[in-house]
Parts: structure tokens; C-alpha cells; sequence
DNA sequence: ACTATTAATCGTATATTTGCGATATAAGAT
DNA sequence: ATCTTATATCGCAAATATACGATTAATAGT
């Protein structure tokens, strides 16, 4: 495309908007409930679990953590990663506080 | 890329990922903003809100109905949107239920 | 220092997304 | 029937995303 538009929104809506990209993938979704599932952190578990190779496994790693979704440290030779809460409660927040307070008020369906 | 594997993830991160992707673009996320604000529907009064081209509002609302976020009807020579709120709420449980019950489980911190 | 292990990065191919102008379609108004 | 208005679709260009193998980097153990 010429240019792409995304600067014109609103920071809140970008915010948003990075939120789900960063979900918007089955093995990032996927990546993100074996990190819940296991709760201590982990690392190429995940390439032996999900059917991808580990390069791949590791761009959508850095993908979540660039967007906030997880944290990661080194640990020796290997990486440990694990969900970041805090960063979730907040989206989970703005998610449904852009909505869910708009939906109360006009219940009835149109169209 | 040679083959993308989506299919190898489970329905139910498949169609969380595509909830995700629907709202993956801040252009989208104002979309759905203006159809919750207005509730009656709306058409081409969104593309006098965005600063987007008509055929490029007309492309995110299609894409925002694909993925069953709206709904449309057509009223007149104009088109009608609104929210689909049952879809979104399904979703909203789908995503929740996905992290926050394990959440409650390992609330300690780790990396 | 050397080796093995683990993860990140690079380079590349392909697919998908984004955006727009131009055109087509559909319906109401004249 | 024609004109106007509103929206959808087509075709194209450019940007991004996805995936992998190969390579690099970083560390632990010997």
C-alpha cells in the first residue's frame, strides 16, 4: 500500500488493535496456553510440543513478548518465558470496557 | 512460505486467533467503536468519521462480517451495520476462560 | 580451549493484508 | 427510462506476516 494509516487512530485503539495481532495467530494462542498451562517458565518445550520449527516457535516468541504479552529472561543456555498478567488484565480491561459498558445500554438488536 | 500450517492448531485456537485478527487493525477497532456508540445502525456515516478511502471502510466491514463481529442488512440503496453482540460475548467467555481459571492457579510471578 | 546444547538471528520464498482508484451494482427519485 | 446516491467489487501496488533452513551467539560442562 502507498501508506499505511494506523498513526491516525487512536493511541488507545492502536493499543488495542497491537493486542489482538499479537493474539492472532492459532500457534501464538496456542504458545500462550502452554506458558499458562505450566506456569514456571519454559522454553524450547514449546518447539517440541507445537508443530512448527524452532525458528519459527522464536519469532512468535518475540513477537508476544514485544507486544507485552510475555516476559522472558535467560536461564543458562536457554530461554525461560512466561506470561505476563498484568499486561493481560489490562487489555482483558480495555477490551471490555470499549464494550461491554456501550452494550448495556442498547440491548436491542438492529438491522 | 511454503505451507502455512494453521490447521494443525485446534478449532477453538483457530477461532480465537480469527476473532483476534478481526480486531487485529485500529481502523477496525473505530469501526466497532462507532457501530456500539450509535447503536441504530450505520453505513457510510463511518466513512466520514475514518480517514480511509469508501472501498477500504467497505473492505473492513467485510472482513469484520466474515469473522462474525457485525452484522449487515441492506436498507434501501444503503447498507446497515451493527455489532453482533452474541458473537462477541462468545468470544469474550472463550477468551477469558482460556487464561483467567488458570491464572487464578499460579499468580506467582516466574523469570 | 573445546564441545555440546539451546536459542536468536539472517536470508529467502511465499502468502496475506492494507489501501486506493476505478468500475460495477442496486435501489430510490424524477 | 434515466439520474442520483450508496455500497460492493475488481485490479493493482506496496507492506507485512509466516515459515523454514542455515548460521550465529551464548553458556555450561569437560
Amino acid at each position: 500500500m502507498a501508506n499505511h494509516k494506523k498513526e491516525e487512530f487512536t493511541q488507545k485503539e492502536q493499543d488495542l488493535a497491537a493486542f489482538a495481532k499479537a493474539m492472532a495467530h492459532p500457534a501464538r494462542i496456542a504458545i500462550l496456553k502452554v506458558l499458562a498451562q505450566r506456569n514456571e517458565c519454559i522454553c524450547g518445550e514449546i518447539v517440541e510440543i507445537l508443530p512448527l520449527a524452532q525458528s519459527t516457535i522464536s519469532q512468535h516468541l518475540k513477537e508476544l513478548k514485544n507486544a507485552g504479552l510475555i516476559d522472558g529472561a535467560v536461564d543458562g543456555p536457554r530461554s525461560c518465558y512466561c506470561i505476563n498478567w498484568k499486561a493481560f488484565e489490562k487489555f482483558n480491561y480495555e477490551f471490555t470496557s470499549l464494550f461491554n459498558n456501550l452494550k448495556l445500554k442498547n440491548e436491542k438488536a438492529c438491522c
